[in-house]
DNA sequence: AAATAATGCATACGCTCCGTATGTCAATGA
DNA sequence: TCATTGACATACGGAGCGTATGCATTATTT
C-alpha cells in the first residue's frame, strides 16, 4: 500500500458529489438534507464541510462534473457529423436534448443558476457554452455564416435551448410540444446561416 | 365606516406582499426570513400563512404582481411606436431592459422559476409572454414576419433576453456587453422578418 | 524511531427557521 | 344580543444548518 490515503479521500470526495448529485438531481438542492445523503453514503456532513466548505461548494463541484460530462458529449457528436454545420445542428438539438434529461435540467438550468448565481459566469465561460463558441468560430472562418460575435450567438442558443427544454419537459403534451419547439429552433439557427 | 373590514383585510394583504417582494428582490426568496419580513410590515407568519398559505404561496402572488407590471409597460412601449415592427422591437428591448432590474431579474428568472418551476407554465400563459405572442401574431397578420409559430418565437425571445440579461448584469463590464448583446439580438429578431 | 504536527472526518451543541395547533378579539348576521 | 365566522397572533415542536470540538490516522521532524 503505497498511497492509500489520496485514494481514500479522493474516493470520499467522489462519494459525496455522487451522493449530492443524486439528491439535487431528484429531490433538488433545497429539499435535499445534509443529514440524509451524506448518511446514504456511509459519511456524515463533517466530511461534507471538511472537503466543500458548505452545501453551495458542493453544487457547484456537482456542476463542474456535470459540465465536463456535458462538454464532452457535445464535442462527440460534432466531431461525429459528416459536415460542419451538420455538426452545429446537431450539437444544438443534443443541447436540447441533454436539457430535457430530468438530473440536467434540475441542477444546471434551475437549482444552479438560483442558488450559485449565472452558471456561465463564475467560471471563466463554462465548457458548454465553450464548445458551443468553438463550433461557431469554425462555421464563421469558413463563411458558412453570417457575421457574428460567436459568444453572444451562443449564449442566445444556450438560452434558448434551456427555455425550449422547460417548455417542452413541463408540457401537458411533451411530444407535440417538442415538435413545435425544435422546428423553431432550427428556423432560428437557419437564419445564422449566409444566405 | 360602511366596510373597513374590507379594506383592512386588502391592506394587511398588500402590505405582505410588498415585503415580501421587497425581501426576495434584495436579499433573494431563501434568505428572506418570514418572521423578519413580515415582522418590518408590522405583522407575523400567522397573516401571511393565512392568506397565502405559506412562503411559496406568497411568491407567487408576488410574481403575478409584478407579471401584470411588465405587461402593462410592455403593452405600453408597443402601443408608442410608430410602427409594428418597430413597436415589436422596442417591446423586446424593453423586455431585456427589464430583465436588467436587480427585482425583476431575482424574483422573475431566478428565485421564481427555481422555486415554482417554469413560471411560464403554472400559469395559462403569463402576460409578459402572451404580450410578446399577440405582437407576433399581429405582424404574422400583417404579413410582416416569415411563417413561424408564434407562442414557440416568443418563448425563444423570452429565453434569449432573460438570458441575455443575466450576461450583462453579471457581467464585469456591462457597458461593452450590453453592446455586443443587444446587437446580437437584434440580428436574431432581424433574421424574423420577412425578406 | 519517538515525538509532535497536521489532516480527514465524526460528534455535539446552539441557533434559526418553518409548519401547525391553538388562542383571541372584532365584525357580521340573525 | 348572542352566536359564529374570520383575521390574525402566540406557542410549541421539529428539522436543518454552521461551528466548535474531539479523535484517530498519517505525515513530519529530530
Amino acid at each position: 500500500m503505497r498511497k492509500p490515503r489520496q485514494e481514500m479521500i479522493a474516493e470520499t470526495r467522489g462519494k459525496l458529489i455522487a451522493a449530492g448529485r443524486r439528491a439535487f438531481g431528484t429531490i433538488g438542492y433545497a429539499e435535499a438534507s445534509m443529514d440524509d445523503f451524506t448518511g446514504e453514503a456511509g459519511l456524515t456532513r463533517g466530511a461534507l464541510y471538511h472537503h466543500f466548505g458548505d452545501k453551495r461548494g458542493l453544487l457547484q463541484a456537482v456542476i463542474m462534473e456535470i459540465d465536463a460530462e456535458m462538454t464532452e458529449r457535445l464535442n462527440e457528436v460534432s466531431a461525429a457529423a459528416s459536415t460542419r454545420w451538420q455538426g452545429f445542428v446537431d450539437e444544438c438539438s443534443a443541447y436540447i436534448e441533454m436539457a430535457l434529461e430530468p438530473e440536467i435540467q434540475r441542477i444546471m438550468f434551475r437549482d444552479g443558476p438560483a442558488v450559485l448565481g449565472d452558471i456561465s459566469q463564475w467560471q471563466n465561460t463554462p465548457g458548454c457554452i465553450a464548445a458551443l463558441s468553438r463550433s461557431l468560430d469554425r462555421l464563421k472562418a469558413d463563411g458558412e455564416i453570417i457575421d457574428i460575435d460567436t459568444e453572444t450567438a451562443a449564449r442566445l442558443i444556450n438560452g434558448a435551448s434551456s427555455h425550449m427544454a422547460l417548455w417542452i419537459a413541463n408540457a401537458e403534451n411533451p411530444e407535440a410540444v417538442s415538435k413545435r419547439a425544435v422546428a423553431g429552433f432550427k428556423a432560428m439557427l437557419g437564419s445564422l446561416r449566409r444566405q
